[in-house]
DNA sequence: CACGAGACCTGTTCGC
DNA sequence: TGCGAACAGGTCTCGT
């Protein structure tokens, strides 16, 4: 469940207390299991388990896709990848079929990773920027600006939808938010983006931002077998929606790959280019 | 530089 | 009913 608003939620989640639980911020590791190591992504899994151990939790935050928690002394990064999640449960009761990392803290009280396919990742490092250097900007940050954006397409003979999810490019979106985003613009996935022109590069930048807001304030989407309470798949315009009417013009919305991901559009709002 | 294929993984759903 | 194929919210590496 993870894109931008997704990850989010969880931020939150963690950081204030969800469903009756408290929040981890302030609290102590006192130790970590490794139930696959492969998550573990840097330092290898034994150091990453003596170097976390006793460790406080200082902030809980978001960059792009990623989860960072400052430690004592370190960082902690967390990719939720495709079907990552992170929660905070009591201790003592039953683990969960996909538990890949668990953190004890204080306050009997655990941090538990599950990842059901295993693409998710953490990094405990000294300097986050190691991890995080080569992002693109935050798409709700105060700095990014349509002006500023327009440029950035300007530069790149590539089509929309694998430049916004690229996130060297512009970091948070993923497959449902740039689907939703690119109807939202009446933009077509294939148009190129050095094509726009600076009011299309406007309408692309204000329908990013606020289809991000909107899956935000609706906690994410829930979509499939990986559940975790958001409500933003109700507001779906076209994503997974092949074959329902357009809510805009009544169309019947089209399902195509465009690299390699499958794509939803309107072929009337979002007219293929020539 | 841009793009496609393949890899990493497990679980669900679809079509015959 | 059963079984394989297709598909899934992501990203990396490789070859053209």
């Amino acid at each position: 469940m993870p894109e931008l608003p997704e990850v989010e939620t969880i931020t939150r989640y963690l950081r204030d207390g969800n469903a009756g639980l408290p929040g981890v911020l302030g609290r102590t590791i006192l130790a970590a299991d490794v139930l696959w190591e492969r998550t573990i992504a840097e330092p290898g899994a034994l150091e990453f388990i003596r170097r976390v151990s006793g460790q406080v939790v200082e902030t809980v935050g978001r960059r792009a896709k990623y989860l960072v928690l400052r430690l004592t002394s370190d960082t902690l990064l967390v990719h939720l990848r495709m079907s990552g999640d992170l929660r905070v449960e009591l201790e003592g009761g039953e683990g969960g079929a996909h538990d890949r990392v668990v953190f004890h803290l204080e306050g009997r009280l655990r941090l538990v990773f599950n990842d059901a396919r295993k693409f998710g990742r953490m990094w405990l490092v000294n300097e986050p920027e190691s991890v995080l250097g080569r992002l693109g900007p935050e798409p709700l940050g105060a700095d990014f600006s349509a002006g500023a954006f327009f440029d950035l397409l300007r530069g790149h003979q590539r089509r929309l939808k694998p430049l916004l999810l690229d996130q060297c490019f512009l970091a948070g979106l993923g497959n449902i938010y740039t689907d939703e985003s690119l109807h939202r613009a009446g933009l077509h996935p294939n148009r190129l983006a050095s094509s726009l022109s600076p009011v299309e590069a406007q309408q692309l930048w204000a329908a990013i931002r606020l289809v991000l807001n909107e899956g935000i304030r609706n906690h994410g989407a829930s979509i499939d077998w990986v559940y975790r309470g958001g409500d933003f798949q109700n507001t779906f315009r076209v994503y997974q929606r092949t074959g329902l009417p357009c809510p805009v013009c009544g169309t019947l919305i089209e399902r195509r790959v465009v690299g390699q991901r499958g794509t939803h559009y309107c072929p009337v709002c979002q007219p293929e280019p020539g």
